[in-house]
Parts: structure tokens; C-alpha cells; sequence
DNA sequence: AGAATTATTATGTCAGACATATTTTCTATT
DNA sequence: AATAGAAAATATGTCTGACATAATAATTCT
């Protein structure tokens, strides 16, 4: 019956989620022509207004271009800012795959650790007291994974904003990410967060103390940390995937 | 009598750029509350449409945030997605300064040794091979600095890509701003860019030899040389910036 | 067969209207 | 007078329909 007969909110960020999603996981593949804007309205059942709001969106993100009469088409994955936040967790939800976290470990172990030793190098004190106040928020919180989550978030963004270099600071959009990841996984591991806490401890200190080289090797440490628990999470989320998809397969034989 | 009759092409690419140029430039400074679109629609002398699809972009760019009732407002600093390659773009030509290039330097020398290192580990021969070609087209190109500039992209890219990891080949935006930048200050000085050859050389040599350790440093070399050449650039910028400013005050004094 | 012209079409821009969500203002109550 | 609640105001969000523009496809002519 339709009962919607008010006009649908959200709905260029609804539309440019689920385009985005269709692009990620390779149902419009790199290359590929999208359907004409009108044809997108009528199949979203949004207006052509909403539509264009939102591949202008994708369009500013590197995802799409477009050309007069020529139509709207997916752009090579090269050209694809995967350094933006919002790209980060459309890519997060729709293809949380072990690659994904391999790869964003690996720049965070790159860029992090040398951050880290900027920080301690040319930080101020109230660069280091927020820092400060974040790993007190982390304390506090416990063993409560979801009350961890944000200051955890804001103490590797306070190294980073401490750097004063603002590229670096772009770089906190990746590390949101990489740390939801993480806390999406450590559903399996509720005790997993809290566990890092001490590691956090160190290289606090090592920034107090301005120990560029200490700094920078006790966020490698944390990385070590953080990649052990992904990497135990993640198989054992595989291993229970394979049995959700062989529970799956026999009840389908079962049925038949 | 306005002869423009005709509608206004492109209009909304500019106004983005326009905004974000005041909005980088500190016109409208962190948490301002931007005019109203209808406002900005006369002003521009455009359509709401297009104001809306600039915004639009600014938006995804992490620039500005909009509520409604409450307006457009611009975002803090930190949730400016500096990696992105047009603001990167808009930033070089609004504010070409001795700190931007110092921290897109400080960018470069944390990630491009790394990857480099990781392409000399895993790269495959076919991903070598277009750096290769690359560095032919560096050669090729001579003293013309110009024909230089694109081959010199494709070599740094090229390495990026090689790494097979999303994130360090979307840093590939931040390169080629960077490149763009030695580029523009490589006019006072024509020779600088080809003087970088032999550094790739070696780079490749290094990679094609599969040893990570001898490309990290050989890279990390080039940035010495890249950040040598900028320096001198921007103070010979700066001494002719400051010599045309005393000229021009001459000039006024004379005239009054 | 190939070049030049014309027709087609998908995106780009414009205009005006209404919906929605806040904020602001006003009113009534304690 | 202070405060809570109701009403008005308003800037963004969405919808509709139209025309402009540029690139492609089709057609005509040489």
C-alpha cells in the first residue's frame, strides 16, 4: 500500500552508500558504465535531485566520473581515496575481508611508529596532556569495550595531531577505521582492548620523556599487540564462517 | 547588456574551488557558519543547484558539514581530508607555503622508503617493468622539464603500486601534489629535475636486485636531494618575493 | 570508403515548490 | 522572574519539470 508518502530522507546518503557498496564489492566493476541518472532514480525510487547529490559525493571521493552524454563510469581502483573516512567504513562494512586488514596494518605500521617519535620529538604539553587524558579515559573504562573504543581512538589521534603535520593528521580518518575494525572483531575477545592498555602506558611515558627512539619502538610493540589480536580474531571468525556455511550446506541437503 | 544568456558552464567545479579556496585561505575560518545557499546562489550568481552540488563536494572533502535549520558550517581542521588529491591541488595554488611543502616532505620521507622497500620485497617483475619504462621516459625526456614531470609521477607510482596495498597507492594523490609543487618551484632552477636521475637509477637498481634495505636508502636519498632542491627554491622564492615587495614599495613611495 | 553534417542522448544547469528538522521566539505557568 | 512548553520562522533536503551543453551515434554527401 505505500504508506511512504512523505519524501524519503536521507536518501542521496542512503543512495550513495549503496552505489558506493555495488562498487566495492564488484558488481559495477572498474570501468563499467553506470546506469543513466534517471534510470538510477526510478530503480532507488528516489528523485533524479537525490541521485546526482549523491554520485556527486562518490565523484569527490575518486569512486566515479562522469562525462556529458558519454554516462557516469566506476574509475581504475588506483584512483580510489581510500584514505577517506567515509570510503574507510563503506569498505569496512561491505568487505571486511582479512587483505583489508592486512593492508591498513601494514601503513599504520609505517606511519604510526614515526608519528609516535615526531610526536615526542616536537610535541608540546598539551599536546602530551591530551594524550594524557585519553589513555585516563582507556583506564577507566575497564573492561568495557565499547566505553574503550573512543578514547583509544583519541590517543592515537592526539600523536598524531601532536606531530602538527597535517597530513598526518588526515591520517587519523585510517586509523578510525583500522580501530573499528579491530573493535568489531573483539566481540569473539571481550578482554582483547583492555589488554593493550599497558602497552599504551609505555609509550606514553617514552613521549614524556621526549625519547623519539623509544617512542617509536613502543608503538611498534602496540602494533605487534594489535596485529596478533586481529589476526587470532580473524581466524577464528574464519573458522566460524566455514562451520555457519557447513551448517548452512546440510540443512540445504537435509531439505532437498 | 550581458551577452551570457547562455548557462553558466561548469559553474559548479568553480564554485567549489572558490569556496574551498576561502576556506583554506582562512576567509571563512574553523567553525564559521557559511551564507546561506539562496545567499551564495546570488553572490556566485549561479543556481542553488550548483551551489549545492559544489557544497556537495566540499562536503566529502570533510571541508564543511551542513544541518538543516542550523546551515553549512566549516569543519575543524583536523576533519579536513588533507590526502585528498584536489584539496591537495586547491592547497598548492592558494597557499603555496614553506610549511606545506615542509609536511608533504615529512609525508614522503615516512612512506615512500617503506614502500619502496615493501615493492623491492614483493613487487612482481611486470610491476618493476613499468617503473622501468618510467625511468626510460625520465631519460627520454632530456633537460625538458616538463616532458620529465609525467614519467617522474609514473615512476613514484609505479612503486606505490607495486606494493599491492590500497592505502600506500592512494598516497600516490599526495605524491603527485608533492611533485607538482617541486615542479612549479623548479623554474628558477631547470636543471634540478634532471639531476634526480641517477637517484632513480640507483632506486630501481636496488629494486630490480630485490633487496629492501638497499632501495629504502636509496629512496630515502632522493628525498634528500628532493628536499635540498625545494629548499633552495623557496628561499630564492622568498628573496625574490621580498625583492618585488621593496620594489613595489618603491614604487609607491616614488608615486605619492 | 571516408569526411562532413545532423540527430540523439546523458549529464549539467536552471527555476520554483514543498518537506523536514532545528532554532528562535513567544506564551503561559509556576 | 525564571522556566517549561507551544508556536513561528528558517535553512537545508527533496521533488518536479524544463532547457542547455557536449559527446556520441547516425546519416548524408563527396
Amino acid at each position: 500500500m505505500d504508506v511512504a508518502k512523505a519524501e524519503n530522507p536521507q536518501s542521496s546518503a542512503q543512495v550513495a552508500r549503496e552505489v558506493a557498496r555495488m562498487i566495492l564489492t564488484g558488481v559495477w566493476r572498474e570501468g563499467t558504465t553506470l546506469p543513466r541518472e534517471i534510470e538510477l532514480a526510478s530503480r532507488f525510487d528516489v528523485s533524479r535531485t537525490s541521485i546526482r547529490e549523491a554520485l556527486s559525493l562518490l565523484k569527490a571521493k575518486g569512486l566515479i566520473a562522469s562525462k556529458q552524454k558519454a554516462g557516469t563510469h566506476v574509475r581504475a581502483r588506483f584512483d580510489w581515496n581510500m584514505l577517506d573516512e567515509e570510503l574507510l567504513n563503506w569498505t569496512l562494512s561491505a568487505l571486511p575481508t582479512q587483505e583489508f586488514a592486512k593492508q591498513i596494518l601494514e601503513v599504520r605500521r609505517i606511519v604510526e611508529p614515526e608519528a609516535c617519535a615526531i610526536c615526542a620529538a616536537r610535541g608540546t604539553d598539551e599536546d602530551f596532556a591530551r594524550i594524557e587524558r585519553a589513555y585516563r579515559g582507556m583506564d577507566a573504562a575497564g573492561m568495557d569495550r565499547v566505553a574503550y573504543a573512543e578514547p583509544d581512538l583519541q590517543f592515537h589521534r592526539g600523536i598524531l595531531i601532536a606531530t602538527g603535520n597535517d597530513f598526518l593528521i588526515a591520517f587519523g580518518a585510517t586509523v578510525a577505521a583500522a580501530l573499528r575494525m579491530s573493535f568489531d572483531l573483539s566481540s569473539t575477545n571481550p578482554g582483547a582492548p583492555r589488554k593493550s592498555l599497558p602497552y599504551h602506558r609505555t609509550v606514553l611515558d617514552e613521549i614524556w620523556a621526549r625519547n623519539p627512539d623509544g617512542a617509536r619502538q613502543a608503538m611498534h610493540k602496540l602494533m605487534d599487540l594489535t596485529e596478533q589480536n586481529i589476526v587470532t580474531a580473524m581466524s577464528r571468525q574464519k573458522k566460524k564462517d566455514t562451520k555457519d556455511t557447513e551448517d548452512e550446506n546440510a540443512r540445504t541437503r537435509r531439505a532437498r
